[in-house]
DNA sequence: CTAACTGCAAATCGTTTGCGAGCAA
DNA sequence: TTGCTCGCAAACGATTTGCAGTTAG
């Protein structure tokens, strides 16, 4: 049983191996954003032997063969996750900018797309750029930050 | 002449100093993002005894208060833009994912205000989470990096 | 077989911090 | 005067790298 997303390695000329089959699987499992430090104590309560080093050099692997989101979040690490190729499973993140809680968000996508798309070809026109993804980051203040500012 | 940022000052309980004032200065005179080194080197061309400690300090202060905007594309470093109120000067980044280069965009800002504030107000109803500012990155590959795929 | 992959430890580099001296208000 | 700011150097922490041994295909 070959999954969908091994060829991408055979593309690639890079080798399906178990740290990488576990990296995607942890994705998988949890579906969410994860730090390199995250990954690799996951990876290690899988009874797998790892280095950091390994890991972060896999998340970079994963990133730049497309399996992979980076995300950034200002607080000093990069975090990934899943790239998810149906409309409604791809989301953005909502930032507070007080306490640093990153929400997920994934509403509107119909109209979203539709915006995005628009958007997408004009920049294609205007700058030659040829867009592969994007991110949406929203900062403000979540609901519990917003009590602390009042009180 | 006070300027109008001035206040803002104020109201943080911060002081005007020189530094300050000749950071704002660089930002209003470059007009694009820069990063930390960049902003401590251009400091010392306009012949200012700085440390990078105080630039770091100051990046920061300026970004709580509203007056700058922390952008990240992805190399490791935090660049600072100033922030634009009039809407036609907001903009948003292409980033290339294979050079790096980062390209500013600034199209669409009537429709793109028109979908993003009926996303703030859905996002406020359902995560009660205020939104101040956003941010739009569009990944993919500029003009030069395609030639170089083709080939 | 052999080029890709790995663990380890050291190195790198952007950013932060502690502290005593200096300056804005 | 007072406490916000500063420069300096040391510390920090996330990520990268060199290298010798290992493994997928």
């Amino acid at each position: 049983m070959r999954k969908t997303w091994e060829k991408q390695f055979d593309y690639f000329n890079k080798r399906v191996t178990p740290h990488r089959r576990a990296i995607i699987e942890i994705f998988e499992e949890e579906n969410r954003h994860l730090s390199a430090e995250e990954v690799y104590m996951l990876l290690k309560k899988k009874e797998e032997k790892v280095g950091i080093a390994t890991v972060y050099r896999n998340l970079d692997l994963l990133s730049q063969m497309g399996l992979l989101h980076r995300v950034n979040f200002g607080d000093g690490k990069e975090y990934y996750e899943m790239t998810r190729v149906l409309p409604g499973e791809h989301h953005h993140h909502l930032i507070c900018t007080k306490c640093g809680k990153v929400v997920d968000y994934s509403e509107l996508v119909g109209e979203e797309h539709e915006f995005l798309n628009r958007l997408e070809k004009k920049l294609s026109n205007k700058y030659g750029f040829l867009t592969q993804s994007h991110q949406i980051y929203f900062y403000g203040l979540c609901e519990d930050c917003q009590l602390i500012c009042e009180s």
